[in-house]
DNA sequence: ATGGTTGCTTAGCAA
């Protein structure tokens, strides 16, 4: 099973791109994030010439989250289910063939100690009481998306640029960490300990040219699942030519 | 300490 994570930065624009990935890599889930347009204007008649069932949670201009499958879903959710009020569109679960999949658009955070650095921390630890209250680590389930941190310094090219910022913070690595704590593995990382391989390069001051990346994107898997991880890569030409996604698509292959 | 770029929407926000 080959599941695919890619933030597209507005799913109009990335189109041709997207099912450029979908024909190349051929994914069986492919979660997308930063879909920036509603519901009735993803592109579901290309996806599904392409070969592909799409279960969408788009919402108008930001957020916006989407899952890809040669699959029909099963069991849809497109919230916690927690009765939070949350207007924003970042979350969308479904099963396919036994493997629960999540796509989350985890929040930014804007600056550090702003408001959306609160609203962040809160998501994160509303996502952490959602797998308590209704996931279970001996399952398979696989959360996959654009966590917006880079959980440790082997993710980040220039640490020292990079350590006060919302993607490095030590709160943010924290709340990370506590939804590894509950029973999963951060599957990049465990196929490439080493580091050094990053999915995400702002678009600003040379970014990508410098390689001034971050590894902010991937696969969280349980243990049932990791144990099945069979190649995890970065697929760093998806950056490269006019109208990148300032994010790589993210590959992960289960046997 | 600021600014740099892209996308959506149309001056300013979000990333």
């Amino acid at each position: 099973m080959r599941i695919i994570t890619w933030n597209v930065n507005s799913i109009r624009t990335r189109l041709p791109r997207l099912l450029g990935v979908l024909e190349r890599h051929e994914p069986d889930v492919m979660c997308l994030q930063e879909l920036k347009v509603v519901d009735d204007a993803f592109p579901t008649l290309d996806i599904s010439q392409a070969g592909y069932h799409a279960t969408v949670f788009g919402q108008k201009t930001y957020n916006g989250v989407a899952i890809l499958s040669k699959e029909q879903p099963k069991d849809v959710e497109r919230s916690m289910d927690d009765g939070a009020e949350d207007s924003q569109a970042r979350f969308v679960a479904a099963d396919f063939g036994g493997v629960r999949v999540i796509s989350v658009y985890v929040p930014n955070g804007g600056s550090v100690g702003s408001d959306k650095w609160e609203y962040k921390l809160e998501w994160l630890s509303r996502l952490k009481r959602h797998l308590d209250a209704h996931a279970d680590p001996s399952a398979s389930l696989a959360i996959c998306g654009d966590f917006n941190i880079a959980s440790d310094d082997r993710d980040v090219k220039n640490p020292d640029k990079w350590k006060d910022s919302v993607l490095c913070h030590p709160d943010g690595r924290a709340a990370f960490q506590s939804l590894l704590d509950w029973g999963l593995v951060d599957a990049f990382r465990a196929h490439h300990p080493d580091g050094g391989i990053y999915s995400w390069w702002d678009y600003r001051m040379l970014g990508f040219p410098k390689n001034d990346g971050l590894r902010i994107d991937g696969v969280l898997a349980t243990r049932c699942l990791a144990d099945r991880i069979e190649d995890a890569f970065v697929d760093r030409d998806e950056r490269k030519g006019k109208q990148p996604s300032d994010h790589a698509p993210v590959v992960v292959d289960f046997s």
